[in-house]
DNA sequence: CGACGGGACGC
DNA sequence: CGACGGGACGC
């Protein structure tokens, strides 16, 4: 969060005044153990007392062996520094690695916060310190956040990179990324703002619009979820505390113009988990939870399911950890065409590249150079982004095969020869998921093995394999790298898809193993509840409007500061589907404002009155209507058909792993050209040794791939 | 398609 | 220095 200050606040009128009262009681501002005593609403003007009025910040990552002769002069920097609080443990004594700053004013502690939030380490500190508001604090003196949930983020950027992207519409707050274990973002994370419309401006020019350098995905920017409570965190104020002033709620049409995407309405965002009916309206204490956890979270039991493949991979012979396997593939996608010596050259880029930026928010690598040669092209226009955009304009000389070069057929003998499935089968996924089977989808059948419909979408780096490698310059060396690692990184995805996905046919055909039935089993896979299914004309909408620009008239909406906002026009009636969160309760998301709430749409009620009005809609989990089999339905009566077979090829393949010396991927690119510029041998068959490896050793297939792509990163060009 | 870090109340 | 009312989805 390089520069990006944890806090930073606006005081607004009515300070301290309204949040408590649809909450609790005034003394639970949070924790507030001392230095609360002079609340305003105590008959006392707080401005009169110099205890009444401050300014309270936490500072975390101090070191332990600090005192506050090291802490204070850093702060003064700052402002007057009213108090320092080392705090030390009740029983030890030891302190705890953390402190507490009191300032006079919140200007003072703003500034200290965009001085030195993870900007400057103490001495002897691990790291740099973290200075935030303390808990409460905001809420007491009256600051809002607006916290926005950011999808499809480059997973090597940085959060200072997403914080350049957000601060041009308006000062960020604090930027958090979302990592796993081994530190690798997770591809999302959370923007905030201390105004709405600096929220509501960036939703509307990112949201399906920006598409970061490397990605082939554009932006998801939308408000974020109310945070889920962890369990035993007794203090503190609900994450997504409101303003203190304004009304409690409002009807959930009243906004429905130009600033949607609002959680709560206007100003209101849901202070508390539970949307509806909180079992608890006061923040839990330490005996609430002991007494009464199961009420606080009544349905948390529900998600004891593993809730991703990689849980139900465990077990899988062969595969150790279905952990480090579930971090390797959330690692993939990661770094799909980062091609650092293409010249960004915004006034030769296509109209449909990016309709909406300014030139300098453009991402440089991502731009189409009409001078490529086509199959780099076609290379930098991964199949998602021409959907997205459209673009019937593609260069015929690069659009006609695009993914269709040679595939060596000896490469699709480790993973493809063995578990590929038919070609009727992969049809057959294709259409019942509604996406036209394409040229591309044809070229890249050897490689579907998923079988799984919303895995369909088939490694769209498979074709770049094999470039001419070497004695190139090292831009192109980086160049074939990143290809590379695309292909080891679809090849591996596709691996671990079969291992998925015969891993569910394993539990629907053993109902008795982890006591899951199989319907439970396809919950964990699949826990959101979608509309989808049983109203099939909310999947037409939403597909309809989901692709931002397909209303941009393709080859000449040239100016590139066409607004997209016409992409909030639903030409439909109802874009809202039903999800369930983490904790088992229902919200709603439109898919097109990207606005989520609590409470179900009007619109999405109206859809479901009218479809028991007319019950004949068969449920997506129904299976008692034999007649015509839906599609699901009939792939499973073809996986199930399949499973066995898979399974002993499975085998076979892991024993054919064990028996070869695998190269890791690090040695590998150790060897061929991260550090050198030496050839590759027969990249394909490596990589397929390489890959074959990583099945049985997806730790060290992260760490190598890690290790190429940091590498591609941080040699990408300047100024992004 | 990814959903919330990590140290939290001393005198 | 005091610690939480009252309401209780809608299929």
């Amino acid at each position: 969060m390089d520069g990006v200050g944890g806090g930073g606040f606006r005081p607004l009128s009515g300070a301290g005044g309204g949040f408590g009262a649809n909450n609790h009681q005034a003394p639970l501002l949070s924790g507030q153990k001392r230095g609360f005593p002079f609340s305003d609403r105590g008959g006392s003007s707080p401005e009169h007392f110099d205890g009444g009025s401050f300014a309270k910040l936490f500072v975390g990552s101090v070191p332990r062996t600090a005192t506050e002769e090291d802490i204070r002069p850093l702060f003064e920097l700052h402002g007057n520094v009213v108090e320092v609080a080392l705090i030390k443990d009740k029983r030890t004594g030891l302190q705890q690695g953390c402190c507490f700053i009191k300032y006079a004013t919140s200007e003072e502690a703003d500034r200290a916060i965009r001085a030195l939030h993870n900007q400057h380490t103490l001495p002897g500190g691990a790291g740099p310190i973290q200075v935030r508001y303390a808990d409460g604090e905001r809420e007491r003196l009256g600051a809002v956040e607006y916290k926005l949930f950011v999808g499809s983020l480059n997973k090597h950027a940085t959060e200072k990179e997403v914080e350049e992207i957000f601060s041009k519409y308006g000062r960020v707050e604090d930027v958090y990324l979302m990592r796993d274990n081994m530190k690798q973002s997770r591809g999302c994370g959370f923007v905030k703002y201390s105004h709405r419309d600096m929220a509501v401006a960036a939703i509307n020019a990112l949201n399906g619009i920006y598409t970061m350098r490397g990605c082939d995905q554009p932006l998801t920017v939308r408000f974020a979820d109310p945070k889920r409570p962890r369990p035993g965190d007794s203090r503190g104020v609900p994450a997504f505390g409101g303003p203190g002033v304004g009304p409690r709620f409002q009807p959930p049409g009243a906004r429905a113009g130009k600033n949607f995407g609002d959680p709560m309405g206007d100003r209101i965002p849901p202070n508390a988990w539970h949307p509806i009916s909180p079992p608890n309206l006061r923040p839990p204490s330490n005996a609430d939870i002991r007494g009464f956890g199961g009420q606080l979270l009544p349905r948390s039991s529900d998600m004891a399911v593993p809730l991703n493949p990689a849980g139900l991979l465990s077990g899988i012979d062969g595969v150790a950890d279905g952990s480090h396997l579930g971090q390797a593939v959330t690692s993939q996608q990661s770094f799909n065409q980062s091609m650092p010596q293409l010249q960004p050259v915004s006034q030769q880029i296509s109209p449909f590249q990016k309709p909406v930026q300014s030139p300098q928010h453009l991402p440089p690598s991502i731009q189409y150079h009409p001078q490529t040669p086509a199959s780099y092209a076609q290379m930098q226009m991964p199949r998602a982004s021409l959907q997205q955009l459209g673009q019937p304009q593609l260069p015929h000389s690069a659009g006609q095969t695009p993914f269709s070069q040679a595939l060596p057929s000896q490469q699709l003998l480790g993973l493809g020869g063995q578990l590929s499935v038919s070609q009727p089968q992969v049809h057959q996924t294709a259409s019942s998921a509604g996406v036209l089977p394409t040229p591309l989808d044809i070229n890249l059948k050897p490689h579907s093995v998923s079988i799984v419909p919303n895995q369909l979408r088939p490694p769209a780096s498979m074709s770049q394999q094999l470039l001419p490698p070497l004695q190139q310059p090292p831009s192109q060396l980086a160049q074939m790298l990143s290809q590379q690692t695309q292909t080891l990184q679809a090849s591996f995805q596709s691996s671990q898809q079969a291992f998925s996905q015969l891993q569910q046919q394993l539990q629907l055909m053993q109902p008795s193993n982890q006591g899951l039935t199989s319907q439970q089993s396809s919950q964990a896979i699949k826990p959101q509840t979608q509309w989808a299914g049983v109203v099939p004309q909310i999947v037409a909408s939403t597909l309809a409007t989901t692709a931002p620009a397909t209303d941009v008239p393709s080859s000449k909406s040239a100016a590139p500061a066409v607004p997209l906002l016409t992409q909030a026009v639903a030409p439909v009636k109802c874009n809202w589907t039903e999800h369930t969160s983490p904790d088992g309760y229902k919200y709603y998301h439109n898919g097109v404002t990207g606005e989520s709430r609590w409470e179900k749409p009007e619109e999405l009620a109206l859809l479901e009155q009218k479809h028991h009005q007319k019950p004949q809609v068969q449920q997506p989990q129904s299976q008692s209507i034999p007649h015509v089999p839906s599609a699901q339905q009939v792939r499973q009566t073809q996986q199930l058909q399949m499973q066995a077979q898979l399974q002993t090829q499975l085998h076979q393949q892991q024993q054919q792993q064990q028996q070869l010396q695998q190269p890791t991927l690090s040695s590998l690119y150790q060897a061929s050209g991260v550090t050198g510029h030496q050839n590759v041998q027969d990249p394909g068959y490596t990589q397929l040794q390489v890959v074959a490896g990583s099945v049985s050793d997806p730790t060290r297939f992260q760490q190598g791939l890690q290790a190429s792509q940091e590498w591609m990163w941080k040699n990408k060009p300047a100024g992004t």
